[in-house]
DNA sequence: TCATATAATGAAAATGATTATCATTAGCAC
DNA sequence: GTGCTAATGATAATCATTTTCATTATATGA
């Protein structure tokens, strides 16, 4: 559900101009399709998805803009191991929330999951606390990733 | 330590042809760089480093055969966000084991660490048990990373 | 040991994602 | 509104990785 204006979330552009960045409408077009998706989009995804609308904004920006919000820590970027980068936004508006991920080493689908993450989280916790005073590390985020074979090439073979 | 023949430790050789695949000299060479490092080396690094002993080995064999060593689980293939991917034997000969990454997002130093691994095992082990079932995914392998500001660049600001 | 089939190799060219350049445009503080 | 600059977009450049294809070398069976 895209805004009334189709500008992308409040929040997010408080962020922005919070670390004195300027509003522009590249960034609210990058952030809308962002927070209207739940897919795992590329540069040039969401390259296309605003093109739609905004024919004029170019790749070279969304390229600018991502790396932007990966440094503010608005938005995750992964790699998958499919040569493209995918970006995330960190924290969905619609709590959707913090989730990881499994990827298929044969066919590269991703299934995204939440269920096992408190757990998961305790235990972050408390060994990001061990690393931080081991090695005097100020940790900011994590990544967790399984790999394997999906349902479905279980089945193919 | 390289072996007497400097040809690479005879039990990933084993599993080399374990597989189905040749013995050769660039493969021989590349898995002997890999079981006498500890560094988190890219293609690029590897080949200079095979390049010293065997010139006429070259960059295009490099990655093939690296591509080879992931398929075959023998590898991890890690990205720290640098844009090259780096390789490490997955079990080192020399017990060197299993360890995860601290990843410092402005030097792009990374630290190696084991010593919260036991714990993790754990946890990991569960989850990969809970994941697998509800999702019906084959986990054979995952990343852990950690990412945030190094000791030295905590220091300089 | 030797011949043979064919997997593996290497040089060079191609690919493709990402980044740099630079003239132009557009936020926003006043 | 005006002006200062950050931000943009088209294009070109970069650079890690892949593809191509003719040549070489491994492992198997005679």
């Amino acid at each position: 559900m895209p805004w009334r204006d189709g500008s992308g979330p409040p929040w997010l552009q408080g962020k922005l101009k919070g670390c004195g960045y300027r509003l522009t409408v590249p960034r609210e077009a990058i952030l809308d399709v962002l927070s209207n998706t739940n897919e795992h989009l590329s540069a040039e995804d969401i390259y296309l998805k605003v093109h739609k609308v905004h024919p004029a904004i170019g790749l070279t920006t969304v390229y600018r803009t991502l790396e932007l919000l990966v440094q503010t820590g608005m938005v995750f970027k992964f790699d998958f191991g499919d040569g493209r980068a995918r970006y995330e936004l960190s924290e969905s508006p619609k709590g959707i929330g913090h989730h990881h991920h499994l990827v298929c080493t044969k066919c590269r689908r991703i299934v995204d999951y939440q269920d096992f993450i408190d757990e998961e989280k305790e235990l972050l916790k408390k060994t990001e606390r061990g690393l931080s005073k081991k090695y005097n590390f100020q940790i900011t985020n994590h990544l967790i990733q399984f790999y394997g074979l999906c349902s479905r090439c279980l089945k193919s073979g």
